[in-house]
DNA sequence: TCGCTAATGCAAAAGCTTCTCATTTCTATA
DNA sequence: TATAGAAATGAGAAGCTTTTGCATTAGCGA
């Protein structure tokens, strides 16, 4: 149960907590908007409100248990943290985004922060593209 | 004169758009959010809307002069377009901002993308941390 | 210089996110 | 198991950034 989760994660098991986290893990994998989340619990009967969504989504990210991602277009997405690390491939046509990790970038970010002097917390590396699908249908 | 600049770009030479180039000339090397710029005209007694300062970044943008990116925080920021692409550091304290450029992870970049099957279009790398002047001032 | 088209200013609106506060729910304790 | 106190929630208002609609103005070619 993720009643546990929650708990280890410094934060009381709530029935809003509990069903976030459950469709998060639902659409594990994705990329959800809180407006997104939102709509599924609407379809799920739960009577919670989008200022809860954001107000959980934000608890989670805090706690660690998901990642928040700023793609082109000024609005948050959100994803339960797998642990590891990636980053973002986009396809700009249909929206579409793959996963990737690479060792030699992340090693020459981290060489890069040092040289200037940063402490390093965090990164964000997201490509943008057209997808194969979408290379495909253009001709 | 930016007149030139300009028409080159396809646009016609107004004045707003003189004003806006000349502000985001005079702040080369720093990156400004629209109200920023709109902050500036106000200051030397230009009468300017802030919608015709979107307007026009988002016009430079489209035109190549200027470079728009989405920082942590939701907001755009735009800085003019000089000719070399280069990626970010931000300090997470003060805000300040680094710019770099680095090879290996553009070639990086490229075979993930051709792995994938992406036609790449532009990417985005923000690496956030500590300055080093913010490192001190905290023990 | 004149007129047509594009650009601008203003204010209203839109989209996403946060805040306020009265009410409800958890959790620890008895 | 009942209870009190603290934390969380719901609903709607508010906040911020950005966009849009429309009447007015300005740029540019003839």
């Amino acid at each position: 149960m993720s009643q546990q989760e929650l708990k280890k994660a410094g934060l009381k098991a709530t029935v809003p907590r509990l069903k976030i986290l459950k469709i998060l893990e639902a659409k594990q994998g994705q990329h959800m908007r809180a407006e997104e989340v939102y709509k599924c619990l609407l379809e799920s009967d739960e009577d919670i409100g989008l200022a809860t969504v954001y107000r959980v989504l934000t608890q989670f990210e805090q706690a660690g248990l998901v990642a928040r991602h700023h793609f082109d277009g000024g609005h948050s997405v959100f994803e339960l943290d797998q642990g590891e690390h990636h980053d973002h491939m986009l396809c700009v046509k249909c929206g579409r985004v793959d996963e990737f990790v690479d060792e030699t970038i992340e090693e020459r970010q981290k060489a890069i922060a040092e040289k200037a002097g940063y402490k390093i917390t965090d990164h964000s590396l997201y490509i943008y593209g057209v997808c194969p699908d979408c290379q495909k249908n253009v001709g």
